[in-house]
RNA sequence: GGCGCCUUGGCGGAGUAGUUACGCAGCGGUCUGCAAAACCGUUUACACGGGUGCAAUUCCCGUAGGUGCCUCCA
C-alpha cells in the first residue's frame, strides 16, 4: 500500500507502527452549513483510503472530528465564531446550528455509502482535553497571553515552516492581513480565546485563563492524541489545511510530546465547479440535496469522484455527473447478471472472477489510483456482458461483486431481482419472438421499458437490466 | 504584491521520451425481425514559441490563458 505523503513529498509505502492496526485521523467539517460537493470529494476519498487499507489486511482505527466550536470567521483568529455567527443570523443557538448540520453531514455520509469511522468526535465534548493540552504547552513555555486569548508562540517551534514549506518572510511581504499587534509572530495562533465582554456566546467554558472557548486547531491535536496516541499513522484532510491548520497541529502536538505527530499525511485536492473554486459568494456550493433533486443518485456522485485522482484538482460539472450516472447504469447491468444465470453450460471460456477484486486493489494500493481502477472495472464489465454468468459461476460472481463493493462502495450487490410478473413478461416476449409475432414481442418490450426494465437479446437468450 | 500549480480529442479523465488508458456523447458499419448489447471504424488530442535528444504530448526555457494559497473554505 503506497500513498503520497505530504510530509516527505514522496509516494511512501505505508508502514503502521503496530500492524495490522493502522491509526487514521481525519479532519472533519465545521458544521455551520450544508456540506457541499467539495466536502464529499474529500471524504469519499478518505473512505476509499480506509477501504483499501482494509482490503490490504490492515485493521484501520479511524477517528473523524466534527468542529462544532471555535472555528472563527477568519483564521487570523479574529472575527466571530462561524457557528455563533450563523446562530445569530438564524435566530438559533450555536448548539442548534451544530446539531442540525452535523446531522446533515452524517446523513450525507450514509447516502454516499461511506464507511463509518470508528469514532466521530466533537470539539465541544473534549474541552477538558484541550485545556489539558494547552496547560502542557504552557508549562513548556510555548504560550503567552494577550488581551483576547492564549496564543501559541510559533517562534519557539523552529520547525514550524517545514511541513508546508512556508517562507514566512516572503509571505508576509505581500499579504494583506491585519494581524493583532499584540501577537509576537504573525503566524502565532490562538489556543484559547476569551469570551468578548460585549457579545453573548452560547458556547463558553471556564478555564485557568478565563472564560472562553478553544481555538480551532487545538481540538484536532487533543482528540487525535487522546484516541490514537501521541503519534498516529495517517492524518488526512483537505489540501487547504496544509499551510495553517495542519501546520499548527504539528506545532502544538510535537511541542507538547516531543514526538512526531503523524507519519503520513494525506491531502485531498480541491474541486472546482465550472472552473471556479467553491465559495459562498459564487453561489456554487452544490449539495447532495441539489444533486438528488435532479434525479442523480448519490452513487453516481461517488463514481464521479472516483473518476479523478485525489491529488489533482478535479472539475465538477453537471454533464460529467450525468456521464457518471450512465456509467453506473452499465455497472449495474453487469451486477444484475447474477439474477439471470442459466443452468445450461456454454462454451464461453473461463473468466477469473475472483481475480477482479485483487486487480482493483492493486490499482488502489498504488496511491489510490481510482481512475485506473475504474478503467479496469469498465473492461471487466464489458467482457462480462458478453461472457454471461452461468449457474455454477454465480457464487464466484457474487463474491466478485462483493469485493468490488468492499473496495469502491458502489453498492452493486444491492441491485435486486425483478418481479415474477416482469419475468413472465420477458418469457412471453421470448415465446412471441419464437413464433415470429413481432408486434406482441415489441409490446412486451415496451411495457417492460415503461417499468424501467430494458431487455436485450444475446446468443444466450434475453437479458434484462435497469434502464 | 509574494509563492505555487495547471493547460490532453465534443465533455470528463489517465498516461508515457518512440507502441496513443478508461468513461460519457456523436457519426458510419457489422450483427439483429426491429432494437439493445457487443464488435469494427471514425471526428488525424496532447495551449503557443523556442531548446536539448535519433526521437517530445512526456525533459528545459519563455509566452499566453486558467487557477490555487498567502483572507474564509474539504
Amino acid at each position: 500500500m503506497k500513498l503520497y505523503n505530504t510530509l516527505t513529498r514522496k509516494v511512501d509505502e505505508i508502514k503502521p507502527q503496530h500492524p495490522p492496526e493502522v491509526t487514521i485521523y481525519t479532519c472533519g467539517p465545521t458544521v455551520y452549513d450544508y456540506a457541499h460537493i467539495g466536502h464529499w470529494f474529500t471524504y469519499v476519498r478518505m473512505d476509499i483510503l480506509v477501504r483499501t487499507l482494509k482490503a490490504g489486511g490492515f485493521k484501520p482505527k479511524w477517528v473523524m472530528n466534527i468542529t462544532d466550536v471555535g472555528h472563527l470567521v477568519s483564521d487570523a483568529d479574529e472575527g466571530e465564531d462561524k457557528l455563533q455567527q450563523k446562530a445569530r443570523r438564524e435566530g438559533k443557538t450555536a448548539q442548534e446550528i451544530a446539531e442540525f448540520y452535523t446531522k446533515d453531514f452524517l446523513d450525507g455520509m450514509a447516502s454516499l455509502n461511506m464507511l463509518k469511522p470508528g469514532r466521530i468526535v466533537k470539539a465541544t465534548e473534549h474541552i477538558k482535553d484541550q485545556i489539558a493540552l494547552i496547560r502542557k504547552l504552557e508549562k513548556k513555555g510555548y504560550t503567552y497571553v494577550i488581551d483576547d486569548g492564549v496564543y501559541y508562540d510559533t517562534g519557539k517551534f523552529r520547525r514550524y515552516p517545514e511541513f508546508a514549506r512556508l517562507d514566512l518572510d516572503e509571505q508576509q511581504a505581500g499579504a494583506r492581513v491585519n494581524h493583532n499587534p499584540q501577537k509576537r509572530n504573525p503566524s502565532d495562533f490562538a489556543l484559547w480565546k476569551f469570551s468578548p465582554e460585549d457579545v453573548k456566546r452560547d458556547m463558553e467554558w471556564d478555564s485557568p485563563w478565563g472564560k472562553g472557548f478553544p481555538g480551532w486547531h487545538i481540538e484536532c491535536s487533543a482528540m487525535s492524541m487522546k484516541y490514537l496516541g501521541d503519534t498516529l499513522d495517517i492524518h488526512t484532510g483537505g489540501i487547504d489545511h496544509v499551510p495553517v491548520h495542519h501546520t499548527n497541529e504539528i506545532a502544538q502536538s510535537e511541542a507538547a510530546t516531543g514526538k512526531r505527530f503523524a507519519n503520513y499525511w494525506m491531502h485531498s485536492n480541491h474541486v472546482t465547479v465550472d472552473g471556479e473554486k467553491i465559495s459562498k459568494s459564487l453561489g456554487n456550493s452544490i449539495t447532495l440535496r441539489d444533486i438528488e433533486k435532479k434525479g442523480i443518485s448519490p452513487q453516481a456522485v461517488r463514481l464521479h469522484i472516483l473518476e479523478s485522482n485525489y491529488r489533482s484538482q478535479s472539475k465538477f460539472n453537471w454533464d460529467s455527473l450525468v456521464a457518471a450516472e450512465n456509467r453506473l447504469r452499465d455497472l449495474r447491468a453487469m451486477a444484475v447478471l447474477r439474477w439471470q444465470a442459466p443452468e445450461t453450460t456454454h462454451d464461453t471460456g473461463t473468466f477469473a472472477l475472483l481475480d477482479v477484486p485483487l486487480q482493483l486493489f492493486n490499482r488502489l494500493a498504488d496511491d489510490l489510483d481510482t481512475p485506473q481502477a475504474l478503467a479496469y472495472l469498465s473492461e471487466v464489465s464489458t467482457q462480462l456482458q458478453v461472457v454471461f454468468i452461468e449457474q455454477d459461476m454465480v457464487d464466484h460472481f457474487e463474491a466478485m461483486l462483493q469485493g468490488i463493493d468492499d473496495l469502491l462502495g458502489l453498492d452493486l450487490m444491492s441491485e435486486g431481482d425483478i418481479t415474477d410478473e416482469q419475468k413472465r413478461m420477458i418469457a412471453e416476449r421470448s415465446k412471441a419472438r419464437d413464433a415470429q409475432d413481432w408486434a406482441r414481442a415489441d409490446k412486451m418490450r415496451d411495457l417492460l421499458l415503461e417499468q424501467g426494465i430494458a431487455v436485450r437479446d444475446t446468443v444466450h437468450g434475453a437479458i434484462w437490466s435497469r434502464s
